[in-house]
DNA sequence: TGATTACGCTACCGGTAGTAGCGTAATCGG
DNA sequence: CCGATTACGCTACTACCGGTAGCGTAATCA
């Protein structure tokens, strides 16, 4: 019996998940969210444009598919909430201010605003995560957990999108000194 | 000598900023910022689309323009810092909270971030004014200024895009709360 | 009345997300 | 080795949107 995740029969799926990942966040960076064309980012993955399509069913789909990716898990690190909490926004600012990544959702971001499907993707797939890993962290109920993301989260978002560049370390530590006097 | 505004020949342009304002934030709140097509604007109006781009450039033009006309001016109202900053901070909820309003801020919103060119409107035309209100009001240094705008306006706008429906009051409660104790 | 400017209308351009269909490549079981 | 099956590349296409061009007409002033 083979890996229950390979069906039997059939060409293979090529593995192109990575290139096509770092393809689309390289495109993301150099042309924006906009300028990024799933034609782009099928021409810089060396990849026809068709094929995104078989795996993904929407540019924004793709696009929530990447950040999962890029984010990874959250490492929480320290022993008390403070040193949780701190480490846990600053990693949420670096990531964000990596090539592409903070463009990218605030990207799909803004399309989600008005398309309720690719709202439920992001909600679910992305931010759900997130939100059950902190609640289990923290210990606070939903409601709390839920305003401490939109503040960093929308915080963050709001800068890269207003700047165009990520929050400053400055200003990261800032953030991190108000939301401490609110959730430590 | 006529009023300085009024050229002197010509057919005068027709009043009608009210109601292509009108006729905007109704097609955003019932089809979406990505719905409310410059074409179905215009028809809501009844105005021709050619009449829109004759006095707005682009469609983030014209969202921002009708934006300026609903937030208006802060109301300041109170006496110390706490009362300025928790009314001012409940009349943004309650503005983004208005039909089409949010919809619209976080639309052009999205649109700005890979338009420098829409985004430096916003900055200068849309927001530029409440940090100079804000700045003197409250005499923080421009840094904490612009940090408080991001937490605020990000925060509402992240709710807003992630749940579709404006931050309850409770919660705005609990913003509110959060910010007085870094600001007050 | 003539110059001037605004408006409505139709037609158009360039570009983007997403789809259809075909030929071909890769893998399986027999 | 062979047929079935699935994935891939490619070309062509649709539908739609932001934005523009050009023309006839309406409104105003000198």
């Amino acid at each position: 019996m083979r890996a229950s995740t390979s069906s039997a029969a059939g060409r293979p799926r090529s593995d192109l998940n990575a290139t096509v990942f770092a393809a689309t966040l390289r495109s993301v960076h150099e042309l924006g969210y906009a300028g990024a064309t799933m034609d782009r980012i099928a021409v810089a993955a060396g990849v026809a444009k068709t094929t995104l399509y078989r795996r993904w069913p929407s540019k924004g789909a793709l696009i929530i598919d990447c950040l999962i990716d890029a984010f990874g898990r959250i490492p929480f690190e320290g022993v008390d909430r403070d040193e949780v909490l701190s480490s846990g926004i600053r990693w949420l600012a670096d990531k964000i201010g990596e090539p592409g990544v903070g463009a990218a959702l605030a990207g799909v971001f803004s399309d989600a605003v008005n398309d309720p499907a690719l709202r439920a993707i992001l909600a679910s797939r992305l931010q759900a995560p997130y939100r059950l890993a902190l609640q289990a962290e923290l210990g606070e109920p939903p409601h709390r957990i839920r305003l401490l993301m939109d503040v960093v989260t929308g915080t963050l978002i709001h800068r890269m999108g207003m700047t165009g560049e990520p929050m400053a370390d400055a200003d990261v530590a800032a953030l991190i000194e108000m939301v401490l006097r609110t959730f430590r």
